[in-house]
DNA sequence: TTTCAGGTGATCAACGTTGTAATTCAGAAC
DNA sequence: GTTCTGAATTACAACGTTGATCACCTGAAA
């Protein structure tokens, strides 16, 4: 069937350990050898048996991904990424789903392809602090999301509460004035949730404007679905508020949902800003002014420290914090008070 | 580090072989040693040496997951399928990324990453008919998408022709005279471009409606951004049309902000229906009337169709057709003529 | 008591690769 | 011509697992 070294040895008629040094480009090898041993390589179409290899070096070169929803858009366009940026590096990628609860997450970490990867790129939503333990039992990761455990591990975070406050400040300053917060968990002490509405919250309190429960609509997951379900909590409980931030972008756009169902045009009743930018936002209706997160060089990033961290187990824990910006489209309108 | 057959064995005082025997359910293990065995093997936490059991037994449990582009939400929604029903199969799933030519489709069959994995499920967009022997030099492979290689290799096929048909039919039926078709590649004889305006060109013959060149816009590939500028190019060519069979539904989302760019609303002046039913069809706005091509179960099909041949390399191939049907949402509005 | 069958367990050789170390070889220096 | 040096090549032993084979032991039948 496949060739092996052996093979390649034979037709060339050296010992197979030499193809091993031209395949591994070992410099002492007589360039009349090399270019014998190549031909054979090429004649047998060999390629080495990366089961074996990987069994030899204790590396596979094959790092997990894994995300709690492949089918969210913007894990499915950060896992495109990674997958690209994981092939700069040589490595491979195992893309794996949590069930999306901790037990879900703790799954992840032993799960028997941990055993098939050589580090893992993990965005947790549910691992608390007392996890840390068997995160780091794990073997190399990076954490993508919040920065849960300073310190202690590689992490790619987002400026989750700065964002959020800009994100809230700019339609502050465009006129608005009552703000609603789409995608809280007010049970979870930690997360995106809580630290996007946390920066929501500042950017009010710095504005001097009362922070009012009516105005905060809870959603988990964050599905279109539960957007709209969401705003139209929200908008259940009495006046519409005149903007809307949302957690993440398909929040956001489930939200304008549940707005036009109603009869609230956006931006032109009620102005929306979301959170991530993903593709879609650029082309929905109307179009998504949206926080972008850094997100072209997390992935990158993350590859990056995996592979540091690989190299390295003992390397000093890095923290990553791309920058974030506003991208301005068409759904909000500055208002203008009498 | 990781403890091997041999640690738990002089743990348990066993052979390391009499491990591997209980480890794989060999009967003749007598109740006392196995519990010692298992004793041990709880006590070091063992888990078996993947790389190892691949090289010995010559296959991974790992399959190959190919699509074009990972971002767009079909594919997305496919592979968390893909991977949740390799699961059921014991299979761990490698997602991969083609390259969008035909170059970068016979890259991935001949990747490295292919001895990596037992087998292959691929959804090739630009493959020909010349690149069987290369398809099937890749080992065991299912293809997904349109039947382009009829008998010769296991597919799981959507039924393109029939359901462009049946949505077009759908349209003029509900009154509809000038329908436009957004996705074409007029340049390229086979693939789902072709087949999905081949049954638009059915149903309009059927109703005795001259196809019109200029009702056709082209679009490769298929996201939003297409969608919408293949539909300004039909609009730019004169009387809109009434109504719009996309190609998939990212297409009629693009196609739907373009429409509206224009003022013409949906579905009020022009009707609108996609091809998928992602997931986003649901909460679009409006919600997306949509050909639903069997998806819940072409995952399931595939994965299976690939373990029977990876088991069974002889089998003669398959041809799974699963059927589709049209969710009728909020995107069309029937049209009476006077 | 002996024989035998079959349950039970251990020995050994792969699978294909790479690191270590030993060996051969060619050319230069004496 | 001998010796030395470093380049070029090879032998061998892992890595951790499973299948084939062999050895042992126990209990039942003769």
């Amino acid at each position: 069937m496949a060739s092996t070294l052996h093979d390649v040895a034979k037709l060339a008629g050296v010992s197979f350990k030499t193809v091993s040094n031209v395949v591994n480009d070992y410099p002492f090898v007589r360039d009349q050898t090399r270019s014998k041993v190549l031909a054979a390589i090429e004649e047998l179409d060999y390629r080495p048996n990366l089961q074996a290899r990987s069994l030899r070096l204790g590396r596979t070169g094959m790092i997990g991904f894994a995300v709690p929803e492949l089918s969210l858009p913007y894990f499915a366009e950060l896992a495109a990424q990674v997958i690209e940026a994981a092939q700069r590096h040589d490595l491979t990628v195992l893309t794996e789903q949590s069930i999306p609860s901790r037990a879900g997450e703790l799954e992840i970490l032993s799960s028997p392809r941990r055993r098939m990867t050589d580090g893992l790129i993990f965005n947790p939503l549910w691992l608390e602090d007392r996890d840390i333990p068997q995160l780091e039992a794990a073997g190399p990761v990076v954490l993508l999301g919040e920065a849960l455990f300073p310190g202690t591990m590689d992490q790619v975070v987002m400026r989750n509460v700065e964002a959020s406050r800009y994100a809230t400040e700019y339609l502050l300053e465009t006129g608005h004035k009552r703000i609603a917060a789409i995608g809280a968990d007010l049970s979870k002490p930690g997360g995106s949730p809580h630290f996007r509405l946390e920066g929501y919250r500042q950017a009010l309190q710095a504005a001097g404007i009362a922070f009012d429960l009516n105005l905060v609509g809870e959603a988990t997951p964050w599905h279109r679905l539960d957007g709209a379900r969401s705003m139209r909590h929200v908008l259940g409980r009495g006046d519409p508020p005149d903007a809307v931030f949302a957690f993440n972008d398909t929040l956001a756009l489930g939200a304008i949902h549940a707005l036009q169902e109603v009869g609230l045009r956006v931006p032109f009743d009620v102005s929306v800003v979301g959170f991530d930018d993903i593709e879609e936002a650029q082309y929905s209706f109307p179009e998504l002014t949206t926080i972008n997160p850094g997100r072209s060089s997390i992935a990158e990033l993350a590859v990056t420290a995996l592979a540091r961290r690989i190299a390295d187990r003992g390397a000093v824990p890095h923290l990553s914090e791309p920058d974030f910006h506003l991208v301005v489209r068409k759904s909000v309108m500055p208002r203008s008070h009498s």
